[in-house]
DNA sequence: AACCTCCTCAACCGCGTACAA
DNA sequence: CTTGTACGCGGTTGAGGAGGT
């Protein structure tokens, strides 16, 4: 019974310090996609730079007024789509921007990219999604978040726009989920600070859809010091554990998406199944 | 048939990091 | 170190279609 409780905060821990990741970041919502690296014990602040924005924020007003005079927007025709299509045949993915030069198309690389990685591509799985593939998204979305890339990962043939799409079209209102009473659920945790600099030690979990809570309840949960050190513990030995046949243990930097996937195969094994079913 | 409402999803937007010059 | 460019991500928007009245 005690081992049980143990696992369920180990579990409870590993997805709060999974969420803490992702809200942490600075706000407008991008910065948790790229390559972000994580130290395994102390968290590491040092490769985000602390007032970018603002150094681009001219520069990409100028940009975006210099864009609009001369791309076109809106849904793609066929003519536009056979240009692309033609274009990435012959040259390749990438090197966006010169496809309007390249091509005559009137679309700015951005477009182009989009329109490509999101319907043009060959890998792409059109049509309704599989119980199979909903399952998973939904089982993924209960440990990662709205990270729709790294979900998307995860489900063969299906792009993070997909993914986001249908679960904010579908999922949502299958689960009973919406903006009013989507669940959050807070950890407290009395003497081990989850976050650097954060007095309060409590990390927002991402809703947990079909976990028993109800919409408007929130959890807190008192760790004392003991019992928190175990966690703490015995996550960094699971982790180190996960990652010893990798060469990650040679630097302990681990970067953001196969931190999140090792922590995905860990709180599935406690869940009961492998996350090699997900694959 | 006309109008309205709701839903879906492609596309846009703002912001982030990486990297080369 | 700064600047410019490229690329990637999540949140949001809005056109267009479906269904109801």
């Amino acid at each position: 019974m005690r081992c049980a409780v143990l696992f369920h905060l180990l579990e409870s821990s590993i997805e709060a310090v999974v969420a803490w990741q992702r809200w942490s970041g600075p706000s407008g919502g991008g910065g948790q996609n790229s390559p972000r690296v994580v130290h395994l014990c102390s968290l590491n602040f040092s490769r985000i730079k602390p007032d970018f924005r603002s150094a681009n924020s001219n520069k990409k007003e100028h940009e975006k007024k210099k864009v609009k005079f001369h791309t076109k927007k809106g849904l793609w025709t066929k003519e536009e789509d056979r240009l692309l299509i033609d274009y990435v045949k012959v040259h390749g993915k990438g090197q966006w921007n010169k496809i309007a030069n390249r091509t005559g198309l009137k679309r700015c690389g951005k477009s182009c990219r989009l329109r490509w990685m999101n319907y043009l591509s060959p890998n792409i799985k059109k049509g309704e999604f599989s119980e199979e593939e909903e399952d998973l998204i939904i089982r993924l979305h209960k440990l990662l978040g709205n990270r729709w890339s790294l979900i998307a990962k995860r489900v063969p043939g299906r792009t993070d726009n997909q993914v986001k799409n249908y679960w904010n079209s579908h999922l949502r209102r299958k689960l009973g989920i919406n903006d009013q009473n989507e669940k959050r659920v807070y950890f407290r945790q009395s003497s081990k600070q989850v976050k650097a600099g954060d007095d309060h030690h409590q990390a927002a979990v991402d809703p947990s859809p079909g976990d028993g809570i109800t919409s408007t309840e929130t959890i807190e949960i008192t760790v004392d010091q003991s019992t928190q050190q175990a966690i703490d513990h015995r996550v960094l030995n699971d982790t180190q554990e996960s990652m010893a046949s990798t060469s990650y243990m040679t630097t302990s930097w681990i970067p953001d998406a196969d931190y999140e996937l090792s922590t995905l195969a860990m709180t599935d094994h406690f869940n009961g199944y492998s996350s090699f079913d997900l694959a």
